[in-house]
DNA sequence: GTCTATCCATAATA
DNA sequence: TATTATGGATAGAC
């Protein structure tokens, strides 16, 4: 039968591959064998198998395992070297994903925030009908302004508010001990006071975003709405 | 001519030795090389020669870059396993840092959205003299439900806001005109529209985080406030 | 180194 | 796994 001449290529086919690999590599360790006796040499093969983390060694001497001990910690340093490259790559993957991550809360809470705005000024038009179109006009605008004056100092008025306690002007004044009231009245869920502003950022600079918030030409164009109010 | 079948024993002579030296060591590179392709691993042979004190390696030359290069091949599944798991393990902490900038942001907003109610109702109060402290509360409270509402299902607003286009009802005819007068009088950035809804939450879900808002016993209550209204 | 007779490794096959 | 035909390896001669 014809036998044909094996190429010198990779053997496609697992089984016929996986064969050849078992033949060759008992044949491998016994040449190896071979030469050591017939030469009087030290001699080992290492196969590192398709799947195996660890290589096979022939003969298994503790000349051979001293080798393959010295360069197994030769590939270790490279390892940690490597993993530490990977590291310093994946802690700039993971501020790459807060960023984005935080570009993206922010861009929820822009439009969260414009909807909370249009609704209740829809809403409470609807409701109280105490004020006109130019009145919510004017308080569109004075939220806004408000809004970017929280926003590019909030402790500055956490501070202003609370250390006028004593230097009460008189227009000032009034408004500085409502907002005191407030405060001694507690419980009103999230009132602003130092500590809680003290934690507000805890290490995470979103102040930026909301510096940078569009309430610049802000409020909400209802160019485009034909707004039913039924529901509201 | 008698061919001798070799014992498989030291050779003596010395001639004869390196000479079956010379050629079983240039079969076994051959060997190495061949399985190597053939199964597509890696393999070398290394050799300590008979008075050499480094040994040789085979393939690709007796230098010890090869060796090197060799068992860096090899160590490369095992590489490529530690950077799988340090990439898990990062990944996780990705997860981690991203869950807790999302709390940190949602903190943030909360108190920011906090503040801007309280500066801009008072501010309102101050500067308009429309409302007293009932409808400051009533618009509060009006405004939490709302907030409520639009954070439960924003996406479900947005669509009534737009679908109801036609069907105007009467008393909702002049809001809605309302509506248009101040969006024609305009300026107004961030409408709200279906475009922009589409891309609020991108692939982040954070509209749990609106939906556990605290305005359950949220809007700040003033029923104990002592507040001065002569500004109003 | 080369050649060659022999032996062996091994791909293909059962 | 076992067999077998064949190409390759190689000891020894040159």
């Amino acid at each position: 039968m014809s036998r044909k001449k094996v190429k010198l290529q990779y053997i496609i086919n697992q089984s016929s591959r996986r064969e050849t690999y078992n033949k060759r590599k008992s044949s491998l360790l016994k040449k190896v064998n071979e030469i050591s006796i017939l030469c009087g040499i030290e001699a080992c093969v290492v196969v590192y198998g398709e799947n195996n983390v660890e290589p096979e060694v022939w003969p298994t001497g503790p000349e051979t395992q001293n080798v393959l001990h010295k360069f197994h910690s030769l590939s270790e340093l490279e390892r940690n070297k490597r993993a530490e490259d990977l590291e310093g790559y994946l802690k700039k993957s993971i501020e790459k994903s807060q960023e984005q991550l935080r570009k993206q809360i922010f861009e929820n809470k822009k439009k969260r925030f414009t909807n909370f705005i249009d609704k209740a000024l829809i809403n409470k038009h609807n409701n109280t009908d105490l004020v006109n179109i130019n009145e919510l006009n004017d308080m569109k605008d004075e939220l806004n302004d408000l809004m970017e004056f929280i926003d590019s100092n909030i402790n500055e008025v956490e501070k202003k508010l609370n250390s006028t306690n004593v230097e009460v002007g008189e227009h000032v004044g009034h408004r500085i001990e409502a907002m005191i009231g407030i405060e001694q009245q507690g419980n009103i869920g999230n009132a602003v006071n130092e500590g809680d502003m003290k934690d507000d950022v805890h290490g995470l600079d979103i102040q930026n975003d909301y510096q940078c918030l569009p309430w610049d030409n802000p409020m909400l164009s209802y160019h485009d709405y034909n707004m039913d109010t039924d529901g509201l």
